[in-house]
This record gives structure tokens, sequence and C-alpha cells, in this order.
DNA sequence: GCCGCAGCGTTATGAAATAACATAACGAGG
DNA sequence: CCTCGTTATGTTATTTCATAACGCTGCGGC
């Protein structure tokens, strides 16, 4: 994956500045209304992750964590990100074990995703999993999350790979 | 996971005997047909997921590789996960980091499951990905494959949790 | 005040997966 | 039959991913 096409991940830029400050502060003031606490690891962990152009393996985060530099060390890494998963600021993408911010506003638990295998891209979108959960109550299951993930190729990497056919 | 409750798995009771020696059979005559080979470490991997009672870790695999006790060496199972997965005769769950032999007979590359946080079991039903497919078209994307994974309560479990209430 | 809890820092370890290289088995073509 | 390309295995070591366990801190309620 990567090896066959060079594109950036241009699909989603990273915030900055502006943008960058204003993420996180609708997170602040979302904790503030459910009495959660944005402390300084979570929301440096949150920048990270607006900042980034794709997902973010957890090591990547531990290395840019330091503004000088310092690595964090792991359980402060796994801890922040689980504070944001439980709060809906972030997802977990399994099939790459990597991370991104949630892009749906105040969306509910559910998360799916296109995942390109060229360029690494991950975009969030809406599921409909209704035909997935009629399945699991004939089934008897109570479902609590649906985890989705597609796999294939975005428009531009299509493109590249059937040009260079 | 699995603290909460004491079930067996017993819903995917693992094969022995004769219908584990028939489920064997088939695979090694369908590696026939299409000219793969069923060696002896895809073989036994193979043997070692459909004897089970419910997902089994990478290493898990690996202890249990010698019918002596003797582990086999991590490259050993992962490749021959890797075939069984390409053949379709096994799936790897994700958000598990575990593995299951295929229950749905010569189905295709879909593969979905539910997943009981309770008593690990992991069940596998035919998907219905329209809906996400057109998604994924909508935005551009040329999918090839889609894994999805729903956790939540067995049949089972969640009578035992509303009782306990 | 002081107690209980949530969060953090730190050390260490455990679990999952792969890199890299050598060797062996198979199958087609001379 | 034998040699070459290909596929698969054996082996060592390492990398990558994730958590256990412990003690300290700071805040809110009683």
């Amino acid at each position: 994956m990567g090896a066959e096409c060079h594109h950036a991940e241009s699909a989603q830029p990273g915030l900055e500045g502006a943008a960058l400050a204003s993420a996180v502060a609708a997170a602040q003031a979302q904790c503030e209304r459910t009495r959660e606490r944005l402390t300084p690891p979570r929301r440096r962990v949150l920048e990270l992750l607006l900042e980034s152009d794709g997902p973010m393996k957890a090591y990547d985060l531990i290395a840019a964590y330091g503004a000088d530099g310092e690595p964090a060390k792991p359980p402060t890494v796994y801890r922040a990100l689980e504070f944001l998963e439980r709060l809906g600021f972030a997802h977990r993408i399994e099939s790459l074990n990597a991370y991104v911010p949630c892009r749906m506003e105040g969306a509910g638990h559910r998360a799916a995703f296109l995942i390109c295998e060229c360029c690494g891209a991950a975009q969030e979108f809406e599921p409909d999993f209704s035909a997935q959960f009629a399945a699991a109550e004939t089934a008897g299951y109570a479902v609590r999350t649906v985890t989705l993930e597609a796999r294939g190729l975005c428009p531009a990497c299509k493109v590249e790979t059937s040009a260079q056919a």
C-alpha cells in the first residue's frame, strides 16, 4: 500500500491556524457541556489528529507529541485516544491500526470509512446500517456499535491506475 | 470482554472427527480444482481454526500448532493464514486481531460478523452492502473489499445481562 | 480538612506482525 | 532425467502495537 502511487493524501487536508483553533474550541465547548475534561494531553492528541492529512498511527502521535521533539510515553497517547474515541472526537480504523479525527458533525457512534489502498487516504462517510441491523435482530443480537471499513481506490488513484494500464 | 459473563462460546462449536475431516477434505478438493496447494502448515492451521469454539488469535494458533506441544514459528502461521484468507477458508476479525474459519458455503469475498462483547463469540452472516456500495460510488471510490463488524450481545448473553439487572 | 476519584507520569512488559535470508519441494521444458 | 523458475517453508531477529502496574497530583464533595 502506498507503493503503487505517490499521491499526497490530499483528500483530507489537515487543519491549521484559525480552523484548527476553532475545531479544538468546539471540542472544548462540548466537553464543558457534558462535564468532561479536555486536559492537556487529550487536547494535544486531538490537535495532532486534526493537523494531519491522513490517518495517524499511535506511534506517530507519540513521536510528534512534544512541541520540542520530545516523544510522549505510549500510555499518555493511548489514554488520550481512548477518551477522544469515547467522546466521538476521533475514530480508530481497525484495518490500519490508525486514528483519524471525526469529520462528521455531532454524529452518533456510527462511523464508516472508505480507505484508499493506494494513497492511504481514509474518508469518513455516513453509513446506512439498516440492513445490517435487521440481520442482527433476526439473529437475536443486540448491536451496540458497528465498524465498517471499505477498501479500494479513491477517485484520484483510480484514474492513475487505469491510465498506466 | 469476557469478564462479564462465563458462557462457553457455544454458538459455534468446533468440529471434530468426521465433520472435521470432511471440512478439510472439502477445502482440499477446492484447492485441487484451482491448482492451489493445501500444504501441511496450511492444513494444520485450518484444522485448528475448525476445531476451535471461537475466534483464535495468531499466537493461540502458534502455541497449539505442534501435536506434541511444540509451538510453530510466527511466520509459519501468518503465512498459512494469509493463504486461507486468500482462498476464502478463513477470515480475520480486525477488531479482535483474531481469525475464524469461514462458515459460509462458497460465499464470495464478503464477510461480516456479529461479535458478542460478553462471551467473545463471533457469528458470520451474509452482509448486504448495497447501501454502502452506493455511497462509495457516489464518492467516486472503487471498492474492492468491505469489512463489517457489529459488536453487541448475543442472544444468550443478552438474557443473562437483563436478568441480573 | 480529608477523602475518593479521575487523570497523569513512569517503568516495564506483553502481544501482534513482519523483515530478511537460506533452504527445500514442485512443475514445465529442454 | 535434470535444470531452471516459481512457490512454499524454516529460521533468526526485529519492529510495531498496546497495556499492566504503581504511585503521585489535583479537584470536588462531605
